[in-house]
DNA sequence: TTTATAAGTGTTGTATTTACATTTTTAAAA
DNA sequence: TTTTAAAAATGTAAATACAACACTTATAAA
């Protein structure tokens, strides 16, 4: 089927070679790219440039190098995308359908990304076609993207009730009412304020500060940030769970 | 890097090559196979027979083909080993360390089976160089693959605790005992036997039969099957979680 | 007839979750 | 300067879920 190039020089094993007899494949990988404003979640897609499909809303993607791994790939594309690095990325699952992209043979590895819209102003995003839409009014995507976002929204749900990635959507100080407000869009339904509060209270993972937002209300609400140290020590001595 | 065959045959849209210049890679399926005698949870490896890691413990895989996706993988890779078809499979993970199998850059998809061990005496199993292992007991395995069942341990105890995936490793009927020895191997740790049963019987999804098991004890105990219509109706009509 | 063994069965205390309303602070407007 | 408007801050009681716990029953085998 393939002509290999058992000379390649990127791989030194490449003399070892017991399986060439098998099919190849391109595999890509997608990210499912979150973000929240303070107010709500959002998801960062692109107006695909090129064929097939040009014009249409998808995730952005890339492929498997052959020097890489499918974490560093996912790296790769996001910050080529987007200029940013050192962002939390989390594998979710493998799309093989056999004509999911009806340009080749692909098989996709999807990632979800968390990112702080307003901290990582990303001067009008290195795409110019890249745009944030709120996670209820995006549009419908190209391929299996729709099937991998609905994935990755479960994923996410299922995340922040047990480990604190909701830290990651935030900038470094926020306020109860925003940290609800995350919390209200991935779980996407209302929460009692103050149950809210006592709960996030009892984590004892938070150190509320001097300081205060006056920009949303005349009295002003305290701003916290989140005491990761504290968190992992916490884990470390007695397998502490964050649970909402 | 490589050279493609454009008029390859099994692939109807070869000529919308638009990703051509792109690297390729071999992909493979391994199973983490669970299974249940009642009593224990036990993994099926088999010692490989060819290199590299001849002579080996390893999981069960394969190499996905040009006409498959990669669900049809893995059922074809469970069938062609154990003879065994109609099984629950779910997809983990997928492995992509650059160097994870020294013999070819491979990128491998783990997958989890579920079976009956008795229900299923496959005769000797086709290969004869495979052995069901206590949980507990299993060997260390090649390359990345003892990773593989750590995470699949991890997924099925998290599984269990909300789906209804036990009864796969169970035969039809079985008594309440042997349904506690099954969370409790899954789980790894001991339950109390009258929260136990007041937790399933408060499910309402089980069928208590006549029948009696009288093979272990000699007042002999009650056989229950799962009642799956009973539970899909439930999660169809008010979205009903099997909670354990 | 006795014995040995696993099966079967409920209650009570504890912890967690849910429901719910008033007061406080301060900038802006009057 | 006083008033007003709007979000922030705060605690308790009821309901539910979870955890701990021990004796009686049925039956085959001795």
């Amino acid at each position: 089927m393939f002509e290999e190039n058992l000379e390649a020089p990127e791989n030194p094993n490449m003399h070892l070679n017991y399986y060439q007899k098998e099919d190849q494949v391109l595999l890509a990988v997608d990210c499912i790219i979150f973000g929240f404003d303070k107010e709500n979640l959002k998801i960062l897609l692109i107006k695909r440039n090129f064929e097939p499909e040009k014009g249409k809303w998808s995730l952005i993607g890339g492929f498997l190098k052959r020097d890489e791994n499918l974490d560093e790939a996912a790296v790769r594309v996001l910050e080529t995308l987007t200029g940013l690095n050192d962002i939390y990325l989390e594998q979710i699952h493998t799309y093989s359908k056999i004509d999911r992209d009806p340009g080749q043979r692909t098989i996709s590895v999807a990632y979800y990304a968390l990112i702080d819209v307003d901290s990582h102003r990303f001067d009008g995003i290195q795409i110019d076609a890249a745009h944030w839409f709120d996670i209820k009014e995006a549009p419908e995507l190209i391929f299996d993207h729709n099937e991998m976002v609905r994935k990755a929204k479960a994923r996410l749900k299922r995340r922040a009730l047990t480990k604190p990635i909701g830290f990651e959507l935030l900038p470094e100080k926020f306020t109860m009412r925003q940290l609800q407000n995350l919390y209200e869009s991935i779980l996407d339904k209302k929460l009692d304020k103050r149950n809210f509060i006592n709960k996030i209270n009892s984590l004892d993972v938070l150190i509320k500060l001097d300081e205060k937002d006056m920009s949303v209300s005349r009295k002003g609400a305290y701003l916290y940030v989140f005491d990761k140290d504290k968190y992992e020590k916490k884990v470390e001595e007695d397998g502490f769970i964050f649970k909402i």
